[in-house]
DNA sequence: TTGTACGCGTTATCAT
DNA sequence: ATGATAACGCGTACAA
């Protein structure tokens, strides 16, 4: 493999000039910079990362951080991956997937989601020196990017408010995650903004996020149902609803009306396809790594924090019907 | 960040030493290595990869090649890429995820996936220095993983046959691969060696591989039909047909059995759920990463080429009956 | 505009 | 078992 020396002695000048062509090419006359480049194009020279990297103290890589390891085959994760692997690719920089810190680990930046706050803390992002950015909104000292969840369940209630619906039910799952409780609060705001008391039988959350055990507790509660609409908080809770509505017959959206909450494929596969609150989930994975790599690029300690809050999107399908 | 020469100093040796506990401890004297060890824990101190790659000419990186940007955001590709993920970022090898070679930016090694013939002559794969690793069995002198799609559809249609039904459909899509003409082939060889000749009007083609095209097609086929089960190329074109059974009022699966292929999701988040010929996608993605690091750890010549047809599992599911 | 000299952190070689 | 020295390829500071 060539170097800027084999380049250097073939245009007939100094190492440092073939050096000034790749990073400044304006500062090189046009005749030498003619030479050089056509010696390296002859001469197949490529530049020696490792080399620039132990000089410039840069990686060319970012870590990508996610506790929960068995996400890695979750469709919302691989999504939210590739938009982030979009942008990091496009800008020439590897990415490592881990689970944990990894501090041994030189980097250049940071991408971390699911953080808890304890975590964190631990490890003093923020004091650290490379960038990070965050999914979600945990830390208001550090960029973050988070989506909207309170807005979406809120327009997801408001449009069955519209067709007529008064009596909501919510159904819900158990976990730890703030977003959850974000859903239910964007239902609780639309419903009290039509001055309509949430009885506590509509909330039903006695179920894990995957459809069976969705259906099992649907097929339950929709027994002795007191409500015409429901607002799930994930679309594989909606799939489990339709599924045990099926079963028991009730057929929706005539005569129940079912949102969801997501959008990463599920929603139109299912039979009927949901009207749904979308998450740009790829544009979320993007706006991260645009962020990260715009913090790497300019490495200034300027502190003007980057917080964003991406909004849902109401997506109206066969779900959803007038009461 | 502290260098092996601060880590020297405190311990009272030289460079070297030190570089030779962290490399071959064995070559040290014990008293020494604990001094070193000691110091290195003090200084919180960290090789430097860039360093290191700079001597040893390595860069840490590989790249995954796909030269369809589009599949981003395609279940089948998130899944692979998934898999391969897991064991390169194990090993600490970062990614860089592109769409052409990028002939300029050096890494350990390629996965390369979706390539055509001609393309890889071109840039001569094997004449090169790096390891590569195909997804797909296009060349005997590279290493390769790939599915046994004539296996998969051989396998459902078996399945079909052995509940009954002689006269099977075939819906497949228009695309350039040699997996879908694979397909096509296996469901040929279950049909010819149960003595079943296969009629034209049993291979429906015109269409893509989405649920909308294959439920139009199906819709239009469906209506004079002389079969009683379909044996499809994908899963997508499954949902495609059940959609368009349900319109039309013939039971899946006690009117018309149906098969898909991929299980990637589709499968069972459609209604009925989908007997498939279900591909272990994410254990391809780590094969094809395995066989990679082995091939950059052991960097010798040695070349007894892997060449592996992964298998296809039938899950048998609710879309398919008793004829 | 161009070149010289040096440093980045690590490892290999060859001594001791 | 340990150390001195050179080399990896590039960028920066400074000089010309």
């Amino acid at each position: 493999m060539s170097t800027i020396y084999d380049v250097a002695e073939m245009a007939g000048v100094s190492a440092m000039t073939v050096s000034r062509v790749l990073n400044s090419p304006d500062k090189v006359s046009p005749a030498a910079r003619k030479r050089i480049e056509n010696a390296i194009e002859v001469l197949g020279y490529k530049t020696n990362q490792a080399a620039r990297a132990l000089v410039a103290k840069t990686t060319g890589i970012v870590k990508i951080v996610h506790s929960e390891k068995q996400a890695a085959q979750d469709p919302y994760f691989m999504t939210l991956f590739a938009g982030m692997s979009a942008v990091l690719s496009e800008n020439t920089i590897a990415q490592l997937i881990i689970h944990d810190f990894a501090p041994h680990l030189k980097c250049d930046g940071m991408i971390v989601m699911g953080l808890k706050k304890g975590q964190a803390l631990d490890l003093n992002i923020g004091a650290n020196s490379i960038p990070v950015v965050l999914f979600g909104k945990e830390f208001d000292s550090v960029d973050w990017v988070d989506v909207d969840n309170t807005m979406g369940s809120y327009l997801a209630t408001k449009h069955l408010l519209e067709l007529g619906h008064t009596e909501i039910a919510f159904f819900s799952f158990q976990i730890e995650e703030p977003y959850i409780q974000e859903r239910e609060a964007g239902y609780r705001k639309a419903m009290a903004e039509s001055g309509i008391e949430v009885q506590p039988s509509w909330i039903v959350s006695d179920m894990t996020n995957d459809s069976a055990s969705a259906k099992k507790s649907a097929l339950r509660v929709l027994r002795t149902t007191n409500f015409s609409a429901i607002v799930c908080a994930s679309d594989v809770v909606a799939l489990g609803v339709t599924q045990a509505a099926k079963e028991l017959n009730i057929d929706v959206p005539s005569e129940l009306s079912v949102t969801g909450f997501d959008g990463v494929g599920v929603d139109v596969m299912s039979d009927p396809r949901l009207t749904t609150a979308r998450q740009p989930v790829f544009e979320v994975g993007r706006r991260l790594a645009e962020i990260l790599v715009q913090r790497i690029k300019s490495r200034q300690a300027n502190y003007d924090v980057i917080h964003e809050l991406i909004q849902t999107e109401l997506v109206v399908r066969d779900s959803t019907a007038k009461k």
